[in-house]
DNA sequence: TACGGCATACTTCCATACAAGTCAAGGCGC
DNA sequence: GCGCCTTGACTTGTATGGAAGTATGCCGTA
């Protein structure tokens, strides 16, 4: 029996789709044709359908029945769900964290990996150190896969947030953070689950703006 | 432009065999063949293969190159992770409700479908009257959307459920539900959130029972 | 009896062909 | 010029055949 068995080619496919989508690389309404794609990899239009499948059972795309697929636009309303369920879970998570007292340097190298990809404009390197200092969070709660489990909710988000560093300085984002850390540190529950909030509050400032820049990208 | 889009046979029988999953009717670990199933429906193994890859997208299947596709097992670790990003979600939800103090008919009746449903036996419209309790909180609270994103996490626990209405009696689940209610109408958020958070922490006790008795549909 | 090697029947994966529906452009009639 | 219809080039959906890999049972051998 194999342990590490061969990734397939539409395997292959989709992660590549996907990490094109999440980038902006394919933009939000844009169209997707199976045998084109399937043209440019090399392969026959199955692989490149069975991508296409997985894409809109992550909500990414949209597969329209004779007549095309596209990029799904970027909902308004699925965003201020995904974000209220984040904020949700994000608070309960820096309570246990602010109450249990754990190792804390994993997200203290995180501030200052987004420090460090600020300064020098590295905006892929910044998105991750973002990630990771949130995954580093449900992990000190004791629940890593709590952070994987929003994997479909964070999509969503990740596209949004593509489109927000071209519009807003970080900086704000890194002092939020080391708020955070600062709460959770003090052992402070409350003030770990407020400086929780108030960062994932700041989207509801952003998000119209962004939808306002960039009308063609969103829906309702 | 038809609005109406015709279902294709790939989506029905996705949507025929989800259901059979989380009804328990393919039990946790079962095996799958395309040929086998294309066979019983009377389709070639297409649709059918293309339904087992939103399965595995799911988290409801495990395809395994050139040796098969099986039901997966039930992750207690992951129920733990879905359970408690319930908890988080819902208590919030539970707050902006009892703050607003919506019109509530909408839980009043479905705790009474719940009642009659419990004492007729009839399971299946118990788990819908449990689904569509918690549904029209969020609703109530003015994120209906919420409750869908949590689709994905919801099928593993709904699994789960299904196998519990075997073993534990659910009178005590509608005395839980009346309690967040009358919260609810009190306008008490403190109350409403701490009678959410016990309702939901029930499952916390009943998971390690369901598991022992059923150890092969379960893994860490 | 115990064990190793092989044949065989499975599995999923990929390629190809065809079917059915959609959309747009162009020609025709008015 | 304007509107309608037809035609054709697309799209995704389904069926089928073969390729590659896996597991299993059988048979020969020690």
């Amino acid at each position: 029996m194999r342990l590490t068995r061969p990734i397939s080619t539409a395997q292959q496919v989709y992660e590549w789709l996907h990490g094109c989508v999440l980038r902006g690389d394919l933009p939000p309404g844009a169209r997707l044709s199976e045998s084109e794609i399937a043209q440019q990899v090399g392969l026959s239009r199955q692989p490149v359908r069975e991508a296409f499948i997985r894409l809109a059972a992550d909500g990414l795309a949209e597969v329209l029945p004779q007549r095309g697929t596209y990029i799904g636009r970027i909902s308004t309303s699925a965003i201020l769900s995904a974000r209220l369920i984040r904020e949700a879970v994000e608070a309960d998570l820096a309570r246990m964290v602010a109450r249990a007292r754990p190792d804390l340097s994993a997200l203290q190298a995180q501030i200052e990996a987004q420090d460090h990809a600020h300064a020098a404009g590295d905006v892929p390197a910044f998105i991750q150190a973002d990630d990771l200092f949130h995954r580093a969070m449900a992990e000190a709660a004791g629940h890593p896969a709590v952070w994987s489990d929003l994997e479909r909710l964070k999509a969503q988000m990740n596209r949004l947030r593509h489109m927000a560093m071209r519009h807003f300085d970080r900086a704000e984002t890194i002092a939020q953070h080391r708020a955070i850390l600062a709460a959770l540190l003090a052992g402070d529950a409350d003030a770990a689950e407020a400086a929780t909030r108030a960062h994932l509050r700041q989207m509801l400032t952003e998000l119209p703006q962004i939808a306002a820049a960039y009308p063609e990208y969103f829906t309702t």
